[in-house]
DNA sequence: GCCCAGGGAATCG
DNA sequence: CGATTCCATGGG
C-alpha cells in the first residue's frame, strides 16, 4: 500500500515541528517572487511577517521547525499559509510524464504556493508591475513601516481601509512612482466593498479575474497573481514576460494537458526553470 | 548615461 | 481589434 501524505505537526516547548513533510524548501518557496516580506537569517532559516504574526522558520534534520510559535497559530495560520496539507509529490508525479515539466520540477521541487492574505497579495502585485523584485520588496517594506501596525519589532501589512484613508501624496515615502494611484484605487474599492473577495474565491476563474480588474492598475497578469497567491486559485496561470518566453520555447505556447489542473503550481516551476536555466533569450 | 524591471492605461491606426 | 507609447524609480 502506498504511503498517505500526512505530515505531522507537534509542539516542542515554544516551537512547532513538522515531521515527514516532502517537497518543502524554504528558499524555493520564500525567495521565488510570490511573497516579498521574507528574509534569510542564515542558509537554513528565514524570518517574515504575515497575518499579524512574525515567524522564524527553519530546518532541523529532516523536519521543518517553526520557532517561537504555538500549535494553535500553526493550525490557524501557518498550516494553510505554507499549503502544508497539499501533497505536492503527487502533483510532481502527475506532471512528470512530460519530460520538460519533469526537468522544471527538479529546479525548484520544494516550492509551495503560499496562501497569502488576499489584500496583501493583490496590493503587492499591483506594486510589482514594470518593476523588479528587489525594488518591490523595498516598496512593500516601506508600506508596512509607514502604515502598518506594530507586530513585535516588525509591522503588519496595512489593511485596505487604512490605505483608503490616505492620498496619493501620502504614499510619497514609498517611492512607488506611478503605482501610487493604483494602490489608492485598489484600497478604496476593496474597503468600500466594491470588490467581492468571496466571488474571487469561488466564481469561475474568468469572472473572478474580471472582478479584480475593476481596479485601475489591475490587468490580467496582476489579477492572476492575486488569484493564485491570495485567493487559493491554483488554476490561475499568470503570464509574465518570462512565462511567455518559456511557454513559446518549451511547449509551443500551449500548456501540456496533464499540467492544466495544477496550472498555477506548474507556472511557478516553469518560472523558476526559465530564470535559472539558460533558455534562449529571443 | 543607459538599460530594464513578474504590466497596464491611454492613445493611436 | 492589435500595436505603440508612456508611466516613476533605482540598481546594474
Amino acid at each position: 500500500m502506498k504511503n498517505i501524505y500526512n505530515p505531522l505537526a507537534t509542539a516542542r516547548n515554544n516551537d512547532v515541528i513538522i515531521k515527514d513533510i516532502t517537497c518543502f524548501n524554504l528558499k524555493d518557496t520564500l525567495d521565488c517572487g510570490q511573497a516579498f516580506r521574507w528574509k534569510p537569517l542564515d542558509d537554513r532559516t528565514w524570518i517574515g511577517t504575515a497575518f499579524q504574526r512574525n515567524l522564524v522558520i527553519g530546518y532541523e534534520d529532516n523536519s521543518v521547525v517553526l520557532y517561537n510559535t504555538t500549535l494553535e497559530d500553526y493550525k490557524n495560520i501557518w498550516e494553510d499559509y505554507f499549503d502544508i496539507k497539499r501533497d505536492y509529490s503527487q502533483i510532481i508525479e502527475a506532471i512528470s510524464v512530460n519530460k520538460i515539466l519533469k526537468d522544471a520540477t527538479e529546479v525548484a521541487g520544494g516550492l509551495r504556493i503560499l496562501r497569502q492574505d488576499p489584500w496583501e497579495a493583490l496590493c503587492s502585485f499591483i506594486i510589482s508591475q514594470n518593476n523588479n523584485i528587489l525594488r518591490i520588496k523595498g516598496i512593500v517594506e516601506r508600506l508596512c513601516e509607514n502604515f502598518g501596525a506594530p507586530v513585535g519589532d516588525s509591522y503588519s501589512f496595512p489593511d485596505a481601509a487604512t490605505i483608503a484613508a490616505l492620498s496619493v501624496q501620502d504614499l510619497a515615502p514609498l517611492r512607488s512612482g506611478f503605482r501610487a494611484r493604483y494602490i489608492i484605487d485598489a484600497a478604496t474599492k476593496v474597503s468600500g466593498g466594491e470588490i467581492d473577495f468571496n466571488l474571487c474565491r469561488t466564481a469561475p476563474i474568468d469572472d473572478a479575474r474580471n472582478e479584480l480588474m475593476k481596479i485601475c492598475g489591475v490587468g490580467i497578469k496582476v489579477a492572476d497573481c492575486a488569484l493564485l497567491f491570495g485567493f487559493d486559485r491554483i488554476e490561475a496561470f499568470p503570464k509574465d514576460v518570462w512565462i511567455k518566453r518559456a511557454m513559446a520555447q518549451l511547449f509551443d505556447g500551449e500548456l501540456p494537458q496533464e499540467a492544466v489542473p495544477y496550472a498555477g503550481i506548474v507556472q511557478q516551476y516553469i518560472f523558476h526553470y526559465a530564470r535559472t536555466t539558460k533558455l534562449q533569450i529571443d
